[in-house]
DNA sequence: TGTACATCAGTGAACGCGCGTTCACTGATGTAC
DNA sequence: TGTACATCAGTGAACGCGCGTTCACTGATGTAC
């Protein structure tokens, strides 16, 4: 039993990774399951042995990818301090670099609205990984304190989702000035909302 | 052939109205052609006497509706500026109350993420539509000047991004407590980025 | 004015297609004795 | 160890459903004479 169990385990995490990439490349209903089960190099019928349906693949997914995007962007910053990394890895998610390249991207854009009107398992899934999100962002700025220099702990939801309306709106927006400009704007905002807690002020 | 035309535009207009709302409850891809037809009191079968498709009747509905929402929630604020009422009507849009009722409020929310990914002649209208929101925006702050007291402009296409993000992810966590969380974080964050245009400190 | 004809907005059934899910089947892996 | 049987991951065709679009038809409105 062993040898067959190991190999469905990692049947059952390739076709995570497949529906992870689908996920991030065109959201939750433009994602077929036959298309997903395809990029695991398995057929359709096989699916329903890992998986009790479409939503339930789907909830995994976000789980498994949505704050692992957000680390790797955290851990290849670079900075003086751990705010100014902060920072870096924020103007990083807020480049165009990201903004066309969706696969290797965070999920979060071509994720939320399908949740707002799917709901389901996906809403409880993606309620877990922003908790966790903000957390991340939470650990690396100073502690709440109205007195400190700096005024109280920025809005950290808030830059979750300017980072995420952003990021969004300029993929809606395409390859254009336009969709840059929204970029630009919003690497803008994050920095003055951190200034003083980077220990530089913005640019 | 007087009446008849006029009723002909009577009922396209009713069209465009129900694919109007469909967009705000539902998006581009929730919404049927027989559903939309249904709302205006028509059957399915003559919607192509209006128009030459599905996605042209929603790059017409989101030019249509997109300003218009935004307007009215301008219109009803009140303050001692044009900048204090700005302020005012963006703290409207991220209230609860717009969140949980979708039909009267923003198209943004349930359009942009399907805009990236159908593209077409919605995201022509989009980005259009994006392009007069941000002259609204900027037709009531101060002139952009590096030199005036309070710094540069703010970064318009941020704040909407900001607008259309947090009001995007907590209609995606629906009426709970982390809901209420992200939106009252993008006030803030709103408050503080118009600090020195409205001629009030933010609360 | 009246009459015969033309137009065309709207109807409702049908078509074609794609999708999520089901199901009978296969064959390699594992178990019992 | 060898043999007969059990399990179950994966296959691929089929089912049922919903959707966008098409189309033959209807009947009220408008036009020609």
């Amino acid at each position: 039993m062993n040898l067959k169990a190991a190999r469905k385990r990692r049947t059952h995490e390739a076709i995570l990774e497949s529906a992870a990439a689908h996920l991030r490349r065109q959201g939750i209903r433009n994602s077929t399951v036959s298309e997903v089960m395809k990029g695991a190099g398995l057929t359709v019928g096989g699916f329903y042995n890992h998986f009790a349906s479409k939503d339930e693949l789907f909830a995994d997914a976000i789980r498994q990818s949505t704050t692992s995007v957000w680390r790797g962007l955290y851990c290849g910053a670079k900075g003086p301090s751990a705010q100014a990394r902060l920072l870096a890895a924020i103007q990083a998610y807020l480049s165009p670099a990201h903004r066309d390249d969706p696969e290797a991207g965070c999920v979060l854009p071509a994720t939320v609205a399908e949740v707002a009107l799917v709901g389901g398992a996906c809403r409880e899934a993606l309620s877990t990984e922003l908790a966790e999100l903000a957390g991340l962002f939470e650990a690396v700025l100073p502690a709440r304190s109205a007195a400190s220099n700096g005024g109280p702990q920025p809005p950290v939801l808030g830059l979750v989702a300017l980072m995420y309306g952003a990021l969004s709106l300029s993929r809606a927006l395409g390859e254009t000035q336009q969709s840059d400009q929204v970029l630009e704007a919003a690497r803008r905002m994050a920095a003055s909302l951190l200034a003083g807690h980077t220990g530089t002020e913005p640019s």
